[in-house]
DNA sequence: CACCATTTGTTCGTATGTATG
DNA sequence: GCATACATACGAACAAATGGT
Protein backbone atom coordinates (compact mmCIF):
# COMPACT_ATOMS: atom_id res chain seq x y z
CA UNK A 1 0.00 0.00 0.00
CA UNK A 2 1.34 3.40 -0.99
CA UNK A 3 0.28 6.95 -1.47
CA UNK A 4 -0.88 8.25 -4.70
CA UNK A 5 -0.49 12.30 -5.05
CA UNK A 6 -2.96 11.79 -8.01
CA UNK A 7 -5.78 10.77 -6.12
CA UNK A 8 -8.72 12.95 -5.52
CA UNK A 9 -8.75 12.14 -1.62
CA UNK A 10 -5.84 14.27 0.54
CA UNK A 11 -2.87 12.43 0.97
CA UNK A 12 -3.51 12.20 4.83
CA UNK A 13 -6.82 10.70 4.19
CA UNK A 14 -5.26 8.02 1.99
CA UNK A 15 -2.82 7.41 4.72
CA UNK A 16 -5.30 7.31 7.70
CA UNK A 17 -7.14 4.34 5.43
CA UNK A 18 -4.01 2.79 4.95
CA UNK A 19 -3.67 2.48 8.68
CA UNK A 20 -7.31 2.06 9.66
CA UNK A 21 -7.22 -0.71 7.68
CA UNK A 22 -3.95 -2.44 9.12
CA UNK A 23 -5.24 -2.06 12.77
CA UNK A 24 -8.80 -3.77 11.22
CA UNK A 25 -6.97 -6.54 9.76
CA UNK A 26 -5.26 -6.83 12.66
CA UNK A 27 -1.47 -6.61 11.44
CA UNK A 28 -1.41 -3.84 14.41
CA UNK A 29 -2.68 -5.48 17.25
CA UNK A 30 -4.38 -3.57 20.12
CA UNK A 31 -2.09 -2.26 22.41
CA UNK A 32 0.48 -2.30 19.91
CA UNK A 33 2.65 0.27 19.10
CA UNK A 34 2.54 2.43 14.87
CA UNK A 35 5.81 2.88 13.52
CA UNK A 36 7.43 6.06 14.42
CA UNK A 37 6.83 9.36 12.57
CA UNK A 38 9.87 8.95 11.18
CA UNK A 39 9.22 5.75 10.22
CA UNK A 40 5.83 6.40 8.19
CA UNK A 41 7.90 9.26 6.58
CA UNK A 42 10.83 7.32 5.39
CA UNK A 43 7.83 4.21 4.22
CA UNK A 44 5.16 6.26 2.79
CA UNK A 45 6.98 9.16 1.46
CA UNK A 46 5.07 11.80 3.59
CA UNK A 47 5.93 14.80 5.20
CA UNK A 48 5.93 14.37 9.22
CA UNK A 49 3.08 17.04 9.48
CA UNK A 50 1.25 14.89 6.73
CA UNK A 51 1.39 11.75 8.75
CA UNK A 52 0.09 13.60 12.30
CA UNK A 53 -2.54 14.69 10.26
CA UNK A 54 -3.48 10.88 9.73
CA UNK A 55 -2.73 10.13 13.01
CA UNK A 56 -5.02 13.10 14.57
CA UNK A 57 -7.78 11.82 12.41
CA UNK A 58 -7.40 8.00 13.66
CA UNK A 59 -7.12 9.76 17.43
CA UNK A 60 -10.28 11.28 17.02
CA UNK A 61 -12.13 8.44 15.82
CA UNK A 62 -10.96 6.33 19.03
CA UNK A 63 -8.67 4.09 17.57
CA UNK A 64 -5.20 4.99 18.24
CA UNK A 65 -3.75 6.78 21.13
CA UNK A 66 -0.64 8.54 21.66
CA UNK A 67 1.79 8.13 24.54
CA UNK A 68 4.58 11.25 24.88
CA UNK A 69 7.89 10.04 24.64
CA UNK A 70 6.44 6.29 23.94
CA UNK A 71 4.86 6.53 20.59
CA UNK A 72 1.31 5.83 19.03
CA UNK A 73 -0.59 2.71 20.42
CA UNK A 74 -3.56 0.76 19.22
CA UNK A 75 -6.46 1.04 21.73
CA UNK A 76 -8.61 -1.83 22.50
CA UNK A 77 -11.65 -1.63 19.63
CA UNK A 78 -14.97 -1.92 22.07
CA UNK A 79 -16.62 -3.98 18.68
CA UNK A 80 -13.03 -6.26 18.93
CA UNK A 81 -14.63 -9.51 19.67
CA UNK A 82 -10.74 -10.92 20.88
CA UNK A 83 -10.00 -11.17 24.52
CA UNK A 84 -11.85 -9.17 26.08
CA UNK A 85 -11.01 -10.05 29.40
CA UNK A 86 -7.78 -10.55 28.96
CA UNK A 87 -4.91 -12.26 27.12
CA UNK B 1 5.15 -8.74 37.65
CA UNK B 2 7.31 -7.42 34.93
CA UNK B 3 7.93 -4.49 32.91
CA UNK B 4 6.73 -4.25 29.36
CA UNK B 5 8.47 -2.20 27.31
CA UNK B 6 6.02 -2.33 24.38
CA UNK B 7 2.64 -1.01 26.96
CA UNK B 8 1.43 2.42 26.64
CA UNK B 9 2.20 3.06 29.73
CA UNK B 10 5.66 4.34 30.54
CA UNK B 11 8.00 1.82 32.14
CA UNK B 12 8.18 3.80 35.45
CA UNK B 13 4.73 4.13 36.16
CA UNK B 14 4.07 0.06 35.72
CA UNK B 15 6.90 -0.01 37.93
CA UNK B 16 5.17 2.88 40.50
CA UNK B 17 2.55 0.44 39.93
CA UNK B 18 3.95 -2.80 40.94
CA UNK B 19 5.82 -1.16 43.97
CA UNK B 20 2.53 0.31 45.07
CA UNK B 21 0.57 -3.24 44.87
CA UNK B 22 3.54 -4.92 46.86
CA UNK B 23 2.94 -2.58 49.74
CA UNK B 24 -1.06 -2.21 49.72
CA UNK B 25 -1.09 -6.24 49.72
CA UNK B 26 1.79 -5.94 52.82
CA UNK B 27 4.54 -7.74 51.04
CA UNK B 28 6.26 -4.92 52.38
CA UNK B 29 5.30 -3.90 55.04
CA UNK B 30 5.47 -0.31 57.02
CA UNK B 31 9.20 0.29 58.68
CA UNK B 32 10.79 -2.35 56.44
CA UNK B 33 12.94 -1.34 53.42
CA UNK B 34 12.07 -1.85 49.75
CA UNK B 35 14.79 -3.66 47.41
CA UNK B 36 17.39 -0.91 47.23
CA UNK B 37 18.34 1.16 43.41
CA UNK B 38 20.51 -1.54 42.64
CA UNK B 39 18.46 -4.68 43.03
CA UNK B 40 15.50 -3.36 41.56
CA UNK B 41 18.13 -2.31 38.32
CA UNK B 42 18.61 -6.25 37.97
CA UNK B 43 15.37 -7.18 39.05
CA UNK B 44 13.14 -4.79 36.50
CA UNK B 45 15.75 -4.33 34.07
CA UNK B 46 15.48 -1.19 34.14
CA UNK B 47 17.38 2.04 34.76
CA UNK B 48 18.44 3.43 38.12
CA UNK B 49 17.23 6.60 37.30
CA UNK B 50 13.98 4.93 35.76
CA UNK B 51 13.57 3.12 39.29
CA UNK B 52 14.33 6.58 40.86
CA UNK B 53 11.45 8.49 38.59
CA UNK B 54 9.25 5.59 40.21
CA UNK B 55 10.48 5.96 43.46
CA UNK B 56 10.05 9.58 43.22
CA UNK B 57 6.20 8.66 42.37
CA UNK B 58 5.86 6.56 45.72
CA UNK B 59 7.90 9.44 47.91
CA UNK B 60 5.30 12.21 46.15
CA UNK B 61 2.33 10.14 47.32
CA UNK B 62 3.48 9.58 50.81
CA UNK B 63 3.57 6.33 50.51
CA UNK B 64 7.57 5.91 50.95
CA UNK B 65 10.35 7.75 52.55
CA UNK B 66 14.37 7.65 51.71
CA UNK B 67 17.08 7.59 54.28
CA UNK B 68 20.39 8.48 52.33
CA UNK B 69 22.73 5.73 52.97
CA UNK B 70 20.19 3.31 54.26
CA UNK B 71 17.34 2.89 51.63
CA UNK B 72 13.69 3.86 50.92
CA UNK B 73 11.26 2.85 53.81
CA UNK B 74 7.79 2.05 53.37
CA UNK B 75 6.12 5.21 55.32
CA UNK B 76 3.00 3.84 58.05
CA UNK B 77 0.10 4.81 56.31
CA UNK B 78 -2.90 6.95 57.52
CA UNK B 79 -5.58 4.43 55.90
CA UNK B 80 -4.04 1.54 57.76
CA UNK B 81 -6.81 -0.36 59.87
CA UNK B 82 -4.35 -1.23 62.64
CA UNK B 83 -3.97 -0.01 65.95
CA UNK B 84 -5.09 3.22 64.45
CA UNK B 85 -6.36 4.34 68.01
CA UNK B 86 -7.12 1.51 70.23
CA UNK B 87 -9.01 3.19 72.40
C1' DC C 1 40.43 7.57 63.87
C1' DA C 2 40.58 5.57 58.91
C1' DC C 3 38.81 2.50 55.44
C1' DC C 4 35.46 0.20 52.72
C1' DA C 5 30.98 -1.40 51.00
C1' DT C 6 26.36 -0.08 50.38
C1' DT C 7 22.84 3.15 49.30
C1' DT C 8 20.65 7.40 48.10
C1' DG C 9 21.33 12.15 45.81
C1' DT C 10 22.88 14.96 42.01
C1' DT C 11 24.53 16.24 37.57
C1' DC C 12 26.48 15.75 33.17
C1' DG C 13 25.37 13.66 28.43
C1' DT C 14 22.88 10.75 24.72
C1' DA C 15 18.92 8.91 22.18
C1' DT C 16 14.14 8.46 20.89
C1' DG C 17 9.43 10.06 20.38
C1' DT C 18 5.45 13.32 20.64
C1' DA C 19 3.60 18.26 20.22
C1' DT C 20 3.80 22.68 18.28
C1' DG C 21 5.20 26.44 15.19
C1' DG D 1 11.90 19.69 6.34
C1' DC D 2 13.59 22.11 10.43
C1' DA D 3 13.68 24.12 15.14
C1' DT D 4 12.06 24.11 19.69
C1' DA D 5 9.99 22.24 23.78
C1' DC D 6 8.75 18.51 26.59
C1' DA D 7 8.51 13.50 28.19
C1' DT D 8 10.78 9.26 28.59
C1' DA D 9 14.76 6.05 29.05
C1' DC D 10 19.70 4.73 29.36
C1' DG D 11 24.74 5.59 30.67
C1' DA D 12 28.40 7.34 33.43
C1' DA D 13 30.38 9.79 37.07
C1' DC D 14 30.73 11.91 41.48
C1' DA D 15 28.99 13.44 46.13
C1' DA D 16 27.10 12.46 50.69
C1' DA D 17 25.23 9.57 54.38
C1' DT D 18 25.29 5.22 56.72
C1' DG D 19 27.07 0.99 58.80
C1' DG D 20 30.54 -2.36 59.65
C1' DT D 21 35.38 -3.63 60.22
Amino acid sequence: MSINHDDVRAPYLQLADILRERIAKGEIAPGKRLPSLMDMEREFGLNQKTIRKSLAVLKDEGLIESSPGRGMFVKAQPDDDRAEDGD
